[in-house]
DNA sequence: GAGAGAATGACCCATTTGCGCTATTGATAC
DNA sequence: GTATCAATAGCGCAAATGGGTCATTCTCTC
């Protein structure tokens, strides 16, 4: 069998100790890595980062952000493998991190055995996502954007504003429903349905569904 | 204690009959799945696939292709899941599979926990991608690698798959004109409008005006 | 208690849309 | 030379949509 020539180093970032220190565990306790270094921000981790085979970095980091982070390492030593963790699949910066060069993207949550695996495999030059990582990038190369399911609950306070349940019919709207699935989504008659669409376009002063949709977003209303 | 409600029906859909017999009998052996059917081809099996939660379909296959396959079982019944099963990580039809709405990709030689692992992450909404397969998706995403000749370009690349009469047309219809409006405005018959029109709804995955706003905008293709 | 708004539900009717087919032309590809 | 594909155009039909009008119920507010 062949062993790895030599230890994998790796490198931590994470600025919530307990988290930092877990990691640092997992990672002394298993045969074939060495930990380089554990630290709670960028700022004077760099030269430890840059010669580390794979660092694990928090996303959410105070002063330089782990986005930042990921940029500065790969300038540094583009060799270094990169993966990322977040506590939020929807965190909007997931995207920004790719951008930036992360090699993967874990959450959290985690279980310590798949970050192992997620180290081992980019280490043989594969890139590990959290599935429901995974799920947006597929979202978005498909191009169905960002529902960002939730509550309409700030009430955005306009004149002519919609009210609460046209708002939510909106919403559906965005979504591709028709009359008859958002009447079922919503447990009332299609023809309510349409009354309440019909009175979102007279506010918003348009005559059709694309129009409302295109300004819904446009706005920010939904 | 609560059981899933009802067992996850999976299909499957693979030519070489030894490794659809292994998938088979994972399915089988495992409590909460139950199989309905094991397929040699997409042609005869679509009212299958079409009512199953989850398929697993292979990429390549005689006939009709897993893509052609992922397509037209997403039309039928877009809440199936299909998870795609392919040899080679540098298979160029990957993204035409994701294009077309794969929810997930496995190597074959993926081990059969992991393909457990696969179908309950997906059905919980998540994806999971091999992380050969995730290097490469990453690798688009960060601008360097290909998407492969000639399989369509991606919008995170930029002009996606739309021709530019095709993008013209979306922008029209972005601006809340009507197929005669848009036939007026670039010197063609509304019954052209309609054509380009469809042909945009199939390339976006979408079945009417509103649906290919969102997606329009939300991809940034107008 | 009257009035205003909202949410609900309904009917009619013309237009628009989505999609099934087919077909021609020109340009590009192999 | 043939195959493919984008762009063009047409026909038919079922479903969805947009607008008009009317009515009931509930909750506020004055």
């Amino acid at each position: 069998m062949t062993q790895l020539p030599a230890p994998v180093r790796v490198a931590i970032v994470e600025d919530h100790g307990a988290y930092r220190n877990v990691l640092s565990e997992i990672i002394e306790a298993t045969p074939g890595l060495r930990l380089l270094g554990a630290f709670g921000a960028i700022e004077g981790s760099l030269d430890s980062l840059a010669d580390a085979d794979i660092v694990l970095m928090d996303i959410g980091l105070p002063g330089l952000s782990g986005i930042e982070g990921v940029a500065l390492v790969k300038k540094r030593n583009s060799a270094v493998k990169v993966i990322m963790v977040t506590n939020h699949s929807d965190d909007e910066r997931v995207f920004q991190a790719i951008a930036a060069g992360a090699d993967g993207y874990l959450l959290k949550k985690t279980s310590t055995t798949k970050i192992l695996e997620a180290i081992t495999e980019t280490m043989r030059g594969g890139a590990t996502m959290a599935p429901f990582i995974a799920r947006r990038v597929l979202d978005v190369l498909q191009g169905r954007g960002t529902p960002a399911e939730g509550s309409p609950a700030l009430p955005a306070g306009g004149e002519g504003a919609l009210s609460a349940r046209e708002r939510e019919v909106l919403t559906l709207l965005v979504e591709g429903m028709n009359y008859r699935e958002i009447a079922e989504k919503i447990f009332i008659s299609p023809d309510t349905v349409r009354n309440h669409i019909r009175n979102i376009y007279e506010k918003l002063h348009v005559h059709s569904r694309s129009e409302a949709v295109v300004k819904a977003i446009r706005q920010k209303l939904v």
